[in-house]
DNA sequence: TTGTAGGCGTTATCAC
DNA sequence: GTGATAACGCCTACAA
């Protein structure tokens, strides 16, 4: 077990030269001309030697560590997990590592996280899919390393700090205008638990749809759910027992909607017939719900990788990266089921 | 944005004490008895300073990196990202810190991925959910360090290697138990795409059920699916061509059995009348599929839980671990929904 | 109870 | 083209 690690000092004797020599090989420093055939002999003794280099005494030399934190509510979400794939595959083509911290929304776990973080230097953070406070995003921000948040709000711009996200504006009259050509008028808008800005956005996209088609707006027919299915169940009720109750309903996130679709069931309705249904996200359930949900799928690896370029970008001091622009939205894609008619 | 890091030497100068007396309190370090009113100073100074260590140099002193590599296929898979967040959990109540990384089961990612944990130096690795071959296993196993697997194959018993899992013969008992007892006697199994061990177990544990119950085992009944939705919605036709049809079916897991509910209802079936159907996972939408599906539910928390502690108990030279047990099974938990009658 | 000093394995800056 | 050599920030005997 004891097995002295190989280092960069073994590679060098073993090929005859300075471990200075090693780490210009390996690094593929341009400056030090090292001529092929000292680099053939040092590459070969380090792949006979099996040498891997140690990250952290990497670290300790450079100052960075190839490590991008990634900061999320819970895992457990799917939607969550699909998109801390796409993040880590982005991560991993552009030769990061990513670490994970979840911190379920609860304050004390927030703060280890961005303690961790600090003490991990890790080079950039992306923040996923969360409520984040003013609170919180200050201590983000005094990590003084790019952070870039994924689909939650940015309380203000200020310097290193970006945030990419589907377009929901967009996405919400997507959604509503494919309800409106289904023929519907009454339409209601099934919105998150508290006031996220996404949220908002696609309810600005619900209201740009029924003005556009000449729908008036009924505040009646939007309710809140929990963002999560037992939220949509609840909801539904009230939408019922309405005196005028709505013929289609767009919901903030697929989880909401197929909450929907198990009440609207359990309450007698015969869906889409009596009520049309579209979500948001496209989780991988939207397909497999019954009936098959009509959504606004995410772009998420499209997501995942500007987030990691954007890490990155701010990372290089290029002058030429424009601060100013803050936030950039990916438009997500309509994809029609049966839910919806 | 180049102010120079606040380093334990900052704080051993505001403190006027020497910097190894900063790292002896800020350790906690037993044997130096230093005074309380020096502790309180330097725990005043780090504060003041907002000192943070550098876990680089924690590491390249102290040779402990606290971080375990988890290695999954991908997260988009709702039950690995759940398993994932028990794992981080768990991890992160041990002092832990996780770095991720996702294989999609490709040899190339899986090669790069056991560099990667290596030049990290992780204190463990845990593997996730993975079919694990042999190459693949020697490859992790040079790492010399720590290895957890869970609800993966353990090729043969080597030092520093153990697997944990659901018991997956006392699930398949449990879930087969339950058809049986609801009156069931035509029993199929739908199985994993390869051979992979829980598969195997999982389906002993149905025949133990069969057998003891006194029902024959007819091969017939046994199909394979693909592990995920639609591999379930194909063979589930081959059994309903069947001369004489099962009445129930236990599935590999839960995105089989949701694949059966949508086939089975796309085939004009009444469920769970004309199909009794469970699956095994008990996955965020088992719950809310239509009709709710009867499951063995996976102990996420106590699986997490106890990789974290084998990585430690692995880490400590401690003597008195045997390392003689080398898997270890956790019970799940039958839940009744209504897809099962 | 506290301090001194060497080492961990790189990177990076100069010389040669 | 290649090699010394000084950081990097902490840990840890060993001294005092």
């Amino acid at each position: 077990m004891a097995k002295r690690r190989v280092t960069s000092y073994d590679v060098a004797t073993a090929a005859g030269v300075s471990q200075t020599t090693v780490s210009f090989v390996l690094n593929e420093v341009a400056e030090a001309r090292i001529s092929d055939e000292t680099r053939l002999r040092v590459l070969a003794a380090a792949e006979e030697l099996g040498y891997v280099p140690d990250a952290a005494a990497q670290t300790l030399g450079s100052g960075r560590t190839q490590i991008v934190g990634v900061v999320v509510t819970t895992l457990a979400d799917p939607f969550i997990g699909a998109l801390v794939q796409a993040i880590e595959s982005a991560a991993h083509d552009q030769g990061y590592v990513i670490i994970l911290a979840s911190s379920n929304n609860t304050p004390q776990r927030e703060i280890a996280a961005a303690r961790m973080l600090q003490s991990r230097r890790v080079d950039g953070v992306i923040v996923a899919s969360s409520r984040v406070d003013a609170v919180y995003q200050g201590q983000l921000q005094q990590l003084s390393v790019p952070l870039v948040l994924i689909n939650s709000l940015v309380q203000h711009s200020v310097p290193y700090t970006f945030s990419i996200g589907v377009d929901n504006r967009h996405g919400g009259r997507l959604a509503t205008n494919h309800l409106i050509q289904k023929g519907h008028r009454r339409i209601a808008y099934m919105a998150s638990p508290a006031d996220r800005v996404d949220d908002i956005d696609r309810m600005d996209g619900y209201r740009d749809a029924l003005r556009e088609a000449g729908v008036g707006f009924d505040p009646s027919l939007i309710v809140r759910g929990t963002g999560c299915a037992v939220g949509g169940q609840q909801a539904l009720s009230v939408l019922l027992s309405l005196a005028d109750p709505p013929s289609g309903v767009f919901c903030y996130n697929d989880m909401t909607a197929i909450g929907v679709i198990a009440a609207a069931r359990g309450a007698g309705l015969s869906l889409p017939r009596d009520l049309a249904i579209v979500g948001f996200d496209d989780i991988v359930f939207a397909r497999l719900a019954h009936p098959p949900l009509t959504t606004i799928a995410q772009p998420l690896a499209e997501l995942g990788q500007s987030a990691v370029e954007m890490v990155q970008r701010l990372l290089s001091e290029d002058p030429d990266v424009d601060m100013s622009i803050s936030h950039t939205a990916i438009p997500g894609r309509l994809i029609v089921r049966s839910s919806s008619g």
